[in-house]
DNA sequence: CTGAAAGCGCTTACAG
DNA sequence: CTGAAAGCGCTTACAG
């Protein structure tokens, strides 16, 4: 391996005047420059990061908790989050959770040791009991994706989530839907409060007999769930269902029951869904900022890390946005 | 940030027994051991992981290259080579190349100078002109995922893809199929080549005209390719697309045409293949043990780290297996 | 503008 | 079983 020492031999001159020409931060004079970067270039110098670093203290390298991998949403958001840190110069130490916050803890005091110069953490799901460890830990923190009440003690990034509840409400308020059903996940608890909140405001209300929450997103679940609703719901002219599995399973369910959508259900989705096929209508959804969000997230991070200054703390709120599409139409027998 | 040093001095001891309790390298005694486990407690010390990487040359931290991480085949393959990892003690830089070879040389450049331990590369796209790069590289390499020829100067776990093609066509021609066509990606060659050897086996041609090459995996594209195959050849039986999007679009444009499946069209796909909609027939797919692939590249690679002997350098080629689904039957016309 | 010295926190031989 | 010394490759003040 050739060092720093190599460097300066052949050309010369001190480690000190090399590590000058290198980092940029002295001025050298440029025939001693030009010395030094033919050496460079004709010894194939690369610089040694991980001396750098503990001479430095900074190892040019964040750490990203997600839960996985296997996800449209968080895969977005790994790929935003290294594009930023790309263009900053920083690398990616990649984390999966897995639901599994005992993983979660091990991580973390593997990144501690490699003291990276920060964590970024996407999703309230894992790491949510060892919040406390984050307080002290050596290295700013950020948060983003978060649906749950987020820590006001750390910097947070996410969507709005009710709001997103809200806008699918009033969307069907304004199509005169009444008798309403909601397919969700335990986690969304934020969307459906936004959702009732809008028809609370008509004076009408979501009852919970309604509400049908799915633990476990497997297609044959969700259809499960879906058949049932429609079932003990005959009247039902609409389903909001909070992300991708469960809406193909209403839709399947709607349409397994002889039913069309529009006409009789209508249905609205969230987050970026994939079509199901052509043969279905285009789905009515709330599309999540989510590559706008990560990007913010790692800029409030490495601000963070280059003011050292004491955490900020505050948080920020992106405005998810409906997108009408054919899936949703007027509730039957309203006069709309 | 407190030291070995500052355990050592509560301790009463050096840091050299310190280093050795912690690394439990040498024999100390019960009682030291006993003190020096007491102080790191109190303490609260963590070991840097840089200064070691500094002094022992190795920095527990691996670098792995995939085309990106929003794809189900991929994403699959990162959480296992980070299982793998952590079960080992090792942590992972991800690396997404993005199509770009310019950015994958950036990326290795910045994994040289972190000093990884190790470079696990899956999918065969974008760092293909830089082979020669990894041939110096300072640190083992291996490969995984490579469809194309892999190079013979470094190890590789990839898929026998070839005789996934070969599996779909024995699978029609056992039903009788005789006029099929094939929708591909450019990168899938070899599944070709496969299939039409099951053919030529029998003396039956798969004709250049009936391949159809969609080099964009949209949906509307894959389906407008799916539709112009089945004009051109009125009397196809079978298609047989060599992946996920490209299967959904020929499934959609057959029954956009009145034929139904696999009674009019049979329809064999590739890759672990998420079902379209219940409405449609369950496919028949080739299953890629994709899992096993990344696990095994990686234990190949971490043995190359620990054995440090010069590059081992071969091919180890994982048999993917054909799933029957109800997407295919005895072609139409064929006393099968 | 350039150099000599000390130090980042650990480990690796080598003595005792 | 434990200690004193040197070194990993860089940077950070401090002199000249």
């Amino acid at each position: 391996m050739v060092t720093m020492q190599d460097v300066a031999d052949r050309a010369g001159v001190t480690k000190m005047t090399v590590s000058n020409v290198v980092s940029g931060r002295a001025r050298v004079r440029p025939e001693t420059e030009a010395r030094v970067r033919a050496a460079i270039a004709e010894l194939g110098y690369t610089p040694n990061l991980v001396a750098r670093s503990l001479a430095t203290g900074s190892t040019m390298t964040i750490g990203l908790f997600v839960p996985t991998v296997c996800s449209w949403f968080y895969a977005d958001i790994v790929e935003e989050v290294e594009d930023v840190l790309e263009e900053a110069g920083y690398h990616l130490l990649l984390c999966t959770t897995r639901l599994d916050g005992e993983r979660a803890r091990r991580h973390l005091a593997g990144l501690t040791s490699r003291s990276v110069d920060g964590l970024l953490i996407a999703g309230d799901r894992d790491l949510i009991d060892h919040l406390p460890l984050l307080a002290d830990a050596r290295f700013p923190v950020a948060l983003c994706a978060w649906e749950t009440d987020a820590p006001d003690t750390l910097p947070v990034v996410t969507i709005d989530y009710e709001h997103g509840g809200l806008l699918v409400g009033r969307h069907l308020r304004e199509l005169g839907h009444e008798h309403v059903a909601v397919l969700m996940s335990p986690d969304h608890v934020p969307r459906l409060e936004g959702f009732r909140r809008a028809f609370a405001k008509d004076g009408v209300t979501v009852p919970d007999s309604a509400v049908h929450t799915v633990p476990d997103p497997t297609p044959a679940a969700a259809f499960a769930a879906a058949s049932d609703l429609l079932a003990a719901h005959p009247d039902l002219t609409a389903i909001f269902a909070t992300y991708d599995v469960l809406v193909h399973g209403a839709m399947e369910a709607v349409l397994a029951q002889g039913r069309s959508i529009p006409q009789d259900v209508s249905v609205v989705g969230q987050g970026d869904i994939v079509p199901v096929s052509r043969a279905h209508p285009s789905l009515t959804t709330v599309s999540f900022p989510r590559r706008a969000m990560a990007r913010q997230a790692v800029e409030l991070l490495l601000r963070g890390i280059s003011n050292d200054e004491s955490p900020i703390s505050f948080i920020q709120m992106l405005r998810p946005t409906l997108i009408v599409g054919e899936s949703t139409g007027p509730a039957r027998g309203a006069g709309v």
